[in-house]
DNA sequence: ATAGGTGCAAACCCTTTGCAGATGC
DNA sequence: GCATCTGCAAAGGGTTTGCACCTAT
């Protein structure tokens, strides 16, 4: 469903549907989580060997160029992707142990009224990883 | 006077105080504002040109561990450092056209409270960087 | 047939590391 | 004097790019 909608999307921009294109797709669509260039590396290369990372690096900048998938910076030093129709999310991220907690987005709307209204800045709160210490790591 | 505050928190902790940790630190101390590996470089070079850029980061790297300065990753593929004591500022930077606009740490205390009670998270929300759309790009 | 896409290899940027020589304490 | 720091050079990781070949349309 989300593999057909990309697909749908990118052709109907006139682009061209390529087995590689295909693979990046499905495991973007695939992916429940964020997932990085190298994952999509990995997951496509299990099926088809052949496939280059810059060609993975390509699609992934064409698909962000047209507004499908979106791009966090998870402070690990590489940048994940993800399909951008799925509902948004955030990251709580502890700085010791590494956890990651998914956050509901309806706890940062007091927030993005907040920003608008004293800054006049429209944040793009879909994908704001925050850092600091989870339950178990607060000792 | 917070070069002072580095160069002797350093020497009390046992380290040396070399010509080159001396002009990072004052290049830290000096900076209003994050400043980058690269940027303490060109600057120290300017009045020190036999600097090498491992020993900037080997410098920053000493300084994060003992928290005298703090780390942000702006997203923009490189890792913005700034003194610890500066009080707490978080940057709202548009997507479009690159502006940084400061935000008062007022501004995210009820969100920290919220990810307390809500998810049992210790947010570290000294350095925040939320990225949208400046009131002039919103068009 | 041809614009557009791919694989390859090399370059890129920022950051880290091993080592031998230098220096603050 | 000696552990600590430095400069150098080289490697590292993630990402981008130039080019010649290939392929979806």
């Amino acid at each position: 469903m989300g593999r057909e909608h990309l697909n749908q999307a990118l052709q109907d921009l006139g682009y061209r549907l390529t087995p590689q294109r295909l693979m990046v797709l499905e495991m973007i669509a695939e992916s429940t989580d964020h997932i990085s260039a190298e994952d999509i590396y990995d997951r496509v290369r299990a099926c088809y060997p052949h496939i280059n990372i810059s060609t993975i690096y390509r699609t992934l900048e064409l698909l962000k160029q047209l507004g499908l998938v979106t791009v966090t910076d998870m402070g690990d030093g590489r940048i994940s992707y993800h399909y951008a129709d799925r509902g948004h999310h955030h990251h709580l991220i502890c700085h010791r142990c590494g956890a990651r907690l998914e956050l509901d987005e309806s706890l940062l709307g007091p927030l993005k009224k907040t920003l608008m209204k004293e800054c006049g800045f429209q944040a793009d709160l879909r994908h704001l990883a925050i850092f600091g210490r989870c339950r178990a790591c607060q000792k």
